[in-house]
DNA sequence: ACCTGAACACCGTTCAAGT
DNA sequence: ACCTGAACACCGTTCAAGT
């Protein structure tokens, strides 16, 4: 049977959750799928096209929020979420971060987000500029706690970090925008 | 002469802020300083090394915020001097967002952002956490700036970003910051 | 329509050998 | 001490040619 460009996606996903963006190459992807790399280019324009579909997908599992509690709580709720689904796939903040980058509001996640962020205080003004900090908030989170845990298992002396209070260090930063937007 | 470190890092700086990252190569580089792609490996140990060096100099020329000002101010000053110089360097994001994993206060402006989010409000125990959701901010409002240049580079249908209205939607985040540290 | 084979123009890094 | 030459093990992408 032919390959399809969900086949495609699909591996490559695979491919970044047990081995990282460092081994997410075309040609890697390719002898996963037993084709040659140039069979690939048949389903996906370029890296950077897959690399947004891999993103969807990922942002895709996340779980809507439920619609009876306050909007703050919500909105904590959906973000601990989104930071703890993409903690767990190597280099997930970079992935996400371009296809945020390409498009923002594109996957139903992060528009849930944008409208908790205005159900929580913020004026349809500021919408999407609050919406765009948590979302780099998330990210940035992501990011810091994954490379701190490979710089410990490079350098024994630092310390591997506790996953519990790198969420708590999250949730310190998300209060504060919780405030912000409270007392505006 | 021989090469120094200093000149290999220079060289580095002005490689990324020319063409960006996608040719800042070690070979590139080697050609740049009319040498061979060994001879960078008797000043700097790997890519990532030279690549926090890079970082930590585009981060020393900021300038240090002028201490008679209010601590929010003084913060908002430095956070947007910040965000202006990187947005200038293509991929400085990436760069110093790397550094700022590996090392994050090593380099002083960043100290000296920390510090002015406590004298800002935050308790001791909360300032690294929300120093760290500034500098997430910065980062991700440079790469999010400089993708839609580049994004509206491929595609013209896509608008070029105004940069005063990119830096009026940072802002608008980083108020809503101020004021969640203001109402602790 | 979908894929292979082979090429093009690159990478980062290592290391014996030279000066 | 500092660098070259040459290699090793890769990349992303293209495209004529095959089925």
């Amino acid at each position: 049977m032919a390959l399809s460009r969900e086949q495609v996606v699909g591996a490559a996903v695979d491919l970044l959750r047990r081995y990282g963006l460092g081994d997410l190459t075309m040609r890697r992807l390719a002898r996963e799928l037993g084709v040659a790399p140039g069979a690939l280019y048949w389903h996906v324009a370029n890296k950077q096209e897959l690399l947004v579909e891999v993103a969807d997908v990922l942002l895709a599992e996340i779980p809507p929020p439920s619609g009876d509690r306050p909007a703050a709580e919500a909105l904590t709720g959906l973000a601990v979420a989104l930071r703890e689904a993409l903690v767990q796939v190597p280099d997930a903040a970079d992935v996400v971060g371009l296809a945020y980058a390409v498009e923002p509001g594109a996957t139903r996640a992060l528009r849930d987000l944008a409208r908790l962020v205005q159900d929580a205080g913020a004026t349809a003004s500021e919408r999407d500029d609050v919406a765009a900090l948590v979302v780099h908030h998330i990210l940035g989170s992501v990011a810091a706690q994954q490379n701190r845990a490979l710089a410990s298992q490079v350098d024994p002396e630092l310390p591997t970090p506790d996953s519990t209070s790198e969420a708590k260090a999250f949730e310190v930063g998300l209060a504060v925008i919780l405030r912000g937007l409270r007392s505006a």
